[in-house]
DNA sequence: TGTACATCAGTGAACGCGCGTTCACTGATGTAC
DNA sequence: TGTACATCAGTGAACGCGCGTTCACTGATGTAC
């Protein structure tokens, strides 16, 4: 076992319970995450997580926190700083491919009713959003950086879920990515609109 | 109580248990339905329900395909026939008012991991998806139905999670209304390249 | 119309389960002298 | 360096809970003659 930072007997049992419950998570994302699980698999007593964890419910919004920060890791590797359009396409793809590649911990952070006031989970979020922000306005310094923010930010998330539910084809990463990618496209195509104060949509008649 | 269509003791225990699911999830949506609450509700015994439904993933199951049935009763409520932008950006606002006024039974229909297999559940999402193609395809027939639709349910779908998860303002009906009908009219300024084969997006350098 | 029977919706006791959480404890680690 | 003590991470028994599901039953309803 990593002896790492090793404080008392455990070692570090706050930074385990938190691996176990991922572990657990990958493994069976249909089960409730239980506090007496996480115990189990940490390999320590079903009352030991206790010491680190006011509540489950603590646990919950530890896990769902250590998530955002993985999202917006993986989203920076993606692409460290994205500044066109393709750029920001990659950027979407990453964030569904991150929904697809771990569903449970995903249901965690978004689909689960959660506590409003857990700090860590609050700021963990925040900061996804200033990420998002900032990108978007780096790519369209003109557009209204909120509204293309939050209109991007629900696309992209909207279509992580249907994928997800199995509301849309997720069979092979490839026709993920086209998905994504067009989609995102295609809301880019009317960005510069959004910077103007009335938007006038193209009507086609038939 | 209502005894049309009564057939046995109870009159008709299976649209009640629907109904006391449904009413459980408006009171507490943060609790996971379960079938002896939904059987306490109804005023039965805790195995009556399985008179009607196989299991608890049964019970579920249909609640959720109701849930569908529902909102697309609510989504035709909103425009009966759609046919430009703007009528499509009210349908639009009436996916997301639903979903912020039966979040439980949103959550329910969508975010909880679900049986691939049940049929009821299955067709009534694709009624919903056959919708959405339908009233797109009606208002925008130049542009690629399929890679359209995607973009604008995901787009509608990831504001009424966004909305309902506390990461967007949801304070007032107004509020969540503009929000949703500027992203999707954006979204609709740019429909027309859809239909062609390759996008060219304006790139503003600044 | 009246009786005998079959059907089957709903009952209630019982099962075993895993859960969150409490509590008094034990024993390893760290600290003061 | 060695001993005495304080700290506190982890233990294990116990609690009460609600859950899904089974089973043999009962009794109201519907049907055949």
């Amino acid at each position: 076992m990593a002896r790492e930072g090793a404080s008392y007997h455990h070692g570090d049992l706050r930074a385990a319970c938190l691996q176990a419950a991922r572990e657990l998570l990958e493994e069976d994302g249909s089960a409730a995450l239980s506090l007496r699980a996480v115990a189990r698999r940490a390999g320590v007593s079903a009352t030991a997580p206790y010491r680190h964890y006011a509540d489950r419910d603590a646990l919950v919004s530890a896990v769902a926190a250590q998530g955002y920060r993985e999202l917006a890791e993986h989203l920076s590797a993606a692409h460290p700083s994205p500044a066109t359009p393709d750029d920001l396409a990659a950027v979407a793809v990453a964030y569904v491919r991150f929904a697809l590649d771990h569903p449970a911990l995903f249901r965690v952070m978004f689909a689960e009713p959660c506590d409003p006031n857990n700090e860590e989970r609050v700021s963990a979020t925040i900061a996804i959003w200033e990420y998002v922000r900032a990108i978007v306005h780096g790519t369209f310094p003109d557009a209204d950086p909120d509204a293309l923010s939050t209109s991007i930010w629900a696309l992209v998330h909207g279509l992580a879920f249907l994928h997800l539910d199995g509301k849309l084809d997720a069979s092979s990463p490839g026709v993920v990515a086209d998905q994504v990618g067009d989609a995102v496209r295609a809301l880019f195509a009317a960005s510069p609109a959004m910077s103007r104060t009335a938007t006038t949509p193209p009507t086609p008649e038939s």
